[in-house]
DNA sequence: TGAATGATCACG
DNA sequence: GTGATCATTCAT
C-alpha cells in the first residue's frame, strides 16, 4: 500500500492523502458531492489490489424515508448509525453486495452509496472477478464494482483508512458535478440524492442522466 | 420486461 | 414461522 500511493504521488506529481473519519464526520450530502473523484482502493487477503475513481454516489441521510434508517436502529442499520468513517456493506436481492460510506458523528445515521467507479488500477483482476472483459462495464453500477473489487459482507464495518478499504484524494477535484433523483428506490423519490459526473462513461444508468448541473455544495 | 435468489423486518 | 420487499443485473 505504502509502495501503491508512493507510485501514484510520482506517476501524477499529486499529493496523496488518505481521507480521514473527520472527512466523513460532516453532512451526508456534502461528504457525497466531495467523495466524487476520490479513489476507492481495496487491498485483497492475498495483497493484490484493485482501485477506482468515484464517479457516482447516493446519499442517504438520517432524515429519509429511504434510508435503512428510516425505520430506526435495527442489526442491519446499526453501523449507520456508528462512527464515522468505516464501510456500510449489505446484500440485497439474493445476488449483491452494496458498498457505502457510513457518515456523520456517532449516533446520527447516514451514509454514501457508491454507485460507480472509474478503474484506474487492477483491470485485469476485475474482468478475472466479474468474468467479463468490457472495461466499461466492470464498475458503472453498485453490484458491479462491488464484485469486481472483491467486496463482500466480510467487509461490513470495516474502516475506511486501511488496511483493507482506504479512500484516496490525489488532489483531483472535478470541476462539474449533477445531481438527480436516486435509482432503484419506491420512497422519497424526488429528492435529487444522486450525484455523478456528467459525461463520464463510468456512471451508471447513462439512458436516465438527465438533471441539474453544478450543484457542488 | 421479468427472472434470479436470499437476507431482513414486521407481524403474530 | 410467514410473506412482502428489496439502494440490482442480465438475458430475453
Amino acid at each position: 500500500m505504502e509502495n501503491w500511493l508512493a507510485n501514484w504521488s510520482k506517476k501524477n506529481s499529486a499529493k496523496v492523502k488518505i481521507l480521514k473519519p473527520s472527512f466523513y464526520k460532516r453532512d451526508t450530502l456534502v461528504v457525497a458531492k466531495e467523495l466524487l473523484g476520490k479513489i476507492l482502493l481495496i487491498c485483497s487477503k492475498n495483497g493484490k489490489i484493485t482501485a477506482g475513481r468515484i464517479v457516482e454516489v447516493e446519499a442517504y441521510s438520517e432524515v429519509d424515508p429511504a434510508s435503512h434508517s428510516a425505520k430506526g436502529e435495527t442489526p442491519r442499520s446499526s453501523v449507520m448509525f456508528g462512527e464515522p468513517g468505516v464501510a456500510y456493506v449489505y446484500f440485497i436481492y439474493g445476488m449483491y453486495e452494496m458498498l457505502n460510506f457510513v457518515t456523520e458523528k456517532k449516533g446520527i445515521a447516514g451514509a454514501v452509496l457508491i454507485r460507480a467507479l472509474e478503474p484506474v488500477y487492477g483491470e485485469d483482476l476485475m474482468k478475472k472477478r466479474r468474468k467479463i472483459t468490457n472495461l466499461k462495464d466492470l464498475t458503472s453500477g453498485p453490484g458491479k464494482l462491488a464484485r469486481a473489487l472483491g467486496i463482500t459482507m466480510a467487509h461490513n464495518k470495516k474502516s475506511l483508512q486501511g488496511p483493507e478499504l482506504y479512500v484516496i484524494d490525489d488532489g483531483s477535484s472535478p470541476e462539474v458535478i449533477t445531481a438527480s433523483k436516486r435509482v432503484g428506490i419506491s420512497r422519497a423519490t424526488d429528492l435529487e440524492w444522486r450525484f455523478f459526473l456528467p459525461d463520464n462513461p463510468f456512471v451508471s444508468r447513462a439512458k436516465e442522466n438527465r438533471g441539474s448541473q453544478n450543484v457542488r455544495n
